[in-house]
DNA sequence: TAGTGGTCTAGACCACACT
DNA sequence: GTGTGGTCTAGACCACTAA
């Protein structure tokens, strides 16, 4: 009765799990090593799989863990850094150094949220862009220009390749950039994203959305989304060192 | 057999509901309009509680959706633009105009990954802050000052408060700035940072973490957790206008 | 074909916010 | 108290990968 149970809060089992594996990944796994499978583990702790499996999503989330359907569960390698370009230096899509590689290129109508930022409903050239980091892809890109941006182009009809899409990205650069504005969510990949981030659909990602300011006006907006499990987006002109939230240990 | 079905892929039911329901938030409710309850909404689309709630989750995952126990399920608010100070003007942390509210201030030694970026492993000061946008908790944030950093300090043995929070930013002022760092990544509240953003531990939050560098090294670092719901980070000299998120549809 | 993670069910109880 | 979302269980079946 008077006992002052002041905080006797029953910490949930699965964030009492979450922390037990985790420091569990710290000193007893390595990177890439495979971890006791999603039955085995639940066993283990005497908890039901649909428990073992809240945890094993949250360490999922921080970037700690990988897991493939029909493979396993891994270790993760620490996230890679990955610079956002243009923090200071502005620069054009395609533009010297750029480290997005053109997918193709279609034309369509913005969504509606892009076509708020473009302050226009016109039709605009989709380009498509991949990212590519470590050899594993990180990002996908949908860049919308509207067609007045680059006016030249308007009478080639050609494919809708890669080619076309680098064809729009230099009539770009004919454009004076006078600046740029970007800004971060939480997003979760939609179905195409997914395909092409190596993800399932519904992945939480990094979505940076750029809009490119030139001749007094939004000439482009920038969709990218960014695998929010692998990647550490960074500014600035120093890039981050690698952050590494484990001791560090070598997968063979 | 020789029928290419090449995507008959079923899709999960979780995935058509956040569809199906992200498409009745946009035409049928009003921010801040409270849904069913999950029991009602899965007995209506015919599927387990547990089903039904992953796809809430999803949705509140993007920032549509405020689910809070004991009360019930709303519809969010557009996320609020929150600036990220410092991507083009250096500046220390408290000085000016600077929006975060200094909370309290301990002594103790930096985690680990916070000591690599550091590269000390000296004691710090640690300085709590937190932000508030539109009325709301929006970010909590933890700022390690080597000792060093601010040596004129450490004789003042004062009471952990607010107080000492601003003496420490104060002597912070003295330095010269030379430069600024700054990441983004996917992070899940700890249970200080939840109390703290009025979520639950393991919330989804973005975490930004900012270097300062003086005197040739690192002389600060703040590590700040945005709530991933209701926030979106922008960057550069104009921020963005609201951004809306609903028909979130790729060009075709 | 065997083994993995992904989805789904139909329950149960708990912590919390209101009234 | 009543109703809400949060946690947990013990199953089942499916989709995918690799041997």
């Amino acid at each position: 009765m008077g006992t002052t149970q002041l905080q006797t809060v029953p910490e949930p089992k699965y964030w009492h799990l979450k922390t037990v594996i985790g420091e569990a990944l710290d000193s007893e796994f390595a990177v890439g090593e495979i971890l006791p499978n999603e039955r085995d583990l639940a066993a283990r702790f005497g908890v039901a799989r649909a428990t073992l499996r809240q945890a094993l999503e949250q360490l999922e989330l921080e970037g700690r863990l990988q897991r493939r359907r029909g493979v396993g569960t891994t270790v993760a390698p620490p996230r890679v850094g990955v610079a956002v370009e243009g923090s200071r230096a502005h620069s054009w899509p395609g533009a010297r150094g750029d480290v997005w590689q053109p997918a193709g290129c279609e034309r369509g109508s913005a969504p509606a949220a892009v076509a708020d930022l473009l302050d226009s409903e016109e039709p605009v050239h989709v380009v498509r862009r991949t990212r590519v980091s470590h050899g594993r892809p990180v990002a996908a890109e949908l860049l919308y220009v509207p067609v007045s941006s680059v006016a030249e182009l308007s009478s080639i009809d050609g494919p809708s390749g890669p080619g076309r899409a680098r064809a729009v990205l230099r009539e770009l650069q004919r454009l004076g950039l006078e600046g740029e504005d970007r800004s971060v969510e939480l997003g979760s990949a939609s179905a195409d994203d997914a395909r092409e981030l190596d993800r399932l659909p519904g992945a939480p990602v990094l979505v940076v959305t750029t809009r490119f300011f030139a001749e007094g006006r939004t000439a482009a907006v920038a969709v990218a989304t960014y695998r929010a499990d692998t990647c550490r987006l960074t500014f600035g002109d120093t890039p981050h060192v690698e952050i590494d939230h484990r001791q560090e240990r070598r997968a063979s």
